[in-house]
DNA sequence: GACAAGATTGACT
DNA sequence: GTCAATCTTGTCC
């Protein structure tokens, strides 16, 4: 039957769709986490992008379509997650920087044992994908396939006003665009919001 | 083939 | 706040 296809806005450019990923639902088997906070990467217009010289045999899948998962070793030793975003052949994603565990469970307590509060166990791409287990052998999978081990499941819709913006982190090159978003407030987000002009509240207008 | 840098985390001062 | 760990990827010669 002629399903929906609930995340066709994957397909718009990355900084835009960002603040849409916030408040979806990252699955795993029987471990759920809300996404409270993403960054955007615009492909080979952006600097900072893995994708930004091209397709390498890492970055390819960022080059398929949206919805497929890129996962990529951080410093030799975390695993962090992207979404595929955009049109075929831009290499745009949106990195997922932390989730709020729905609830917290014994597997995610048991991936990171040096969590010792819930808002140890995703406030950070590498510690959210130790929570979830999530790891290279997830590379290229489908997050809007009905079986496959990972989903991205619509949730609860968060109103603009809640989202908050700013420069990302940790990165050296195109440090000045705004494309970090996550949901004021939230306890789960990996780094508190800088003050003043540098981290600007929404509304996101464009 | 060799080397520098990296979308992080956690331990330590 | 500062800094080391750890190792893969990408770039350059």
């Amino acid at each position: 039957m002629a399903q929906e296809q609930p995340f066709s806005w994957l397909e718009g450019r990355a900084s835009r769709i960002a603040p849409r990923l916030l408040g979806t639902k990252l699955m795993r088997g029987d471990r759920v986490g809300l996404i409270v906070e993403v960054e955007a990467y615009e492909g080979q217009a952006d600097a900072a992008s893995h994708a930004f010289r091209g397709p390498t045999e890492r970055s390819r899948v960022m080059f398929d379509r949206a919805g497929l998962l890129y996962v990529y070793r951080s410093y030799g030793v975390h695993w962090c997650a992207n979404v595929v975003c955009g049109s075929v052949g831009q290499g745009s994603a949106l990195l997922i920087r932390a989730i709020e565990p729905m609830p917290p469970t014994e597997g995610m307590w048991a991936d990171r044992p040096k969590a010792r509060a819930p808002s140890d166990l995703g406030s950070g791409p590498g510690k959210l994908c130790a929570a979830m287990g999530i790891d290279g052998s997830h590379y290229g999978l489908d997050l809007l396939g009905a079986r496959s081990p990972v989903r991205l499941v619509a949730g609860p819709e968060v109103d603009p006003a809640r989202v908050v913006v700013g420069p990302r982190i940790g990165i050296s090159k195109a440090t000045e665009r705004p494309w970090r978003f996550a949901i004021a407030g939230n306890p789960h987000v990996s780094r508190p919001w800088p003050k003043g002009p540098a981290g600007q509240r929404g509304p996101l207008g464009k």
